[in-house]
DNA sequence: TAGGCCATGTAATGTGTTACATGATTAG
DNA sequence: CTAATCATGTAACACATTACATGGCCTA
């Protein structure tokens, strides 16, 4: 039900479903995604229930716009979301199931590799949060306590994304350092290995 | 699509769908989520596409079950996820949207109350983790890298959990506190009120 | 004898993804 | 002239949730 209230969320200013997907891809991609496809049905479903209210308008460049604006029903539904419990519980996390199960490949260097691509993408995202980040404090300044309401609570989503992914990756390192104390044995294999070929050595003295 | 891999990962034993939906209950449930009825006909999916074979057995206990097993080109279809990259990018956070929307409350004491809530919920996910993670360390020592293959997989998913929600009530206390130094300068309109209550004696002398 | 566990499912509805289809305007 | 951006959608399929329906066996 949440991409219904987002594009109420969104539609403080009445917009186009192009323009709702624009925001997806510029904001909303941090907690959410959606596709364009996904976003027009929609729209008609809200309107249809009496969310939101449609007006075509010709556009300066390309075709006809349909124009949405939210309604007082709308509004009140989306206040009513806001005002009920965090949403939490529903957090599904699909490269997890696939490392709960990796031991079914029976071969650990496979689970270190995935761990270290794992790490690369979850680095990558960090940095672009970090940017957006900075960004933000350099035109809003270092204190989100003097932020105006929306910039506040922008931020705040934002912080959450760089506390979590930072610990991703973190828990990455622990977990490549256990793999690799895990193979350590490996020097033994390592060991055996020179201890051969000294035996090869030796019989030639 | 990961449902489907979910129970092929789970079915190295024979299993009905009730043992995997109590599997469910029990393991999975940290990072997926499933119920019976979403099980029964995924099941029966996985076994028109001949992932799984079935047979009917009678029950001990309570009615007939019927018994899958993985068949090789499951087997195949498991490996084959289990070797592809890291499945990121569809994480959806609903109460980050709820949050990063709720300024249209123009309360910010609603959006602490909201903080506070959602704090008290991670902090009881995260003690239930960490109960898990005792239990484990209890029976199989402190350092994973000497677990059996299953087990270490196991215990590294679950560190993430812990991890992640750790790192997530962090930054519940990093808002709320960013909250009160905002809501501070409602002492200046205590200040104000004191002044106002000051001119209404003034007037009396 | 009441309630919980074992065990199976269907039906209706809702949500999300992928692929396809169309066509104007503008900048290089 | 070509590619990107603007702009809207449909169709088919896949996946998920909620509610409903059934009934035996065991324990308190």
């Amino acid at each position: 039900m949440s991409l219904d209230h987002i594009l109420l969320g969104l539609l403080r200013e009445p917009a186009t479903g192009y323009d709702l997907g624009n925001a997806f891809s510029e904001n909303v991609r941090h907690f959410w995604s959606a596709e364009l496809s996904q976003i027009y049905p929609t729209l008609k479903r809200l309107e249809q229930r009496g969310m939101l209210s449609s007006r075509v308008e010709p556009s300066p460049k390309g075709p006809n716009r349909r124009v949405y604006t939210l309604t007082d029903e709308g509004r009140a539904e989306l206040l009513g979301w806001l005002r009920g419990d965090p949403a939490v519980g529903t957090e599904r996390f699909a490269y997890l199931a696939q490392l709960y199960f990796m031991d079914a490949l029976g071969d650990i260097h496979q689970t270190r590799a995935f761990m270290t691509a794992l790490r690369s993408h979850l680095t990558r995202w960090l940095a672009q949060l970090r940017a957006v980040e900075h960004d933000v404090v350099a035109t809003h300044g270092g204190d989100p306590a003097r932020y105006g309401d929306a910039g506040f609570h922008h931020f705040a989503a934002l912080r959450m994304g760089i506390h979590s992914i930072g610990s991703k990756v973190a828990w990455c390192d622990e977990t490549l350092a256990a793999i690799d104390r895990r193979l350590a044995p490996a020097h033994d294999a390592g060991a055996a290995a020179r201890d051969e070929a000294w035996k090869e050595m030796e019989h030639l003295l």
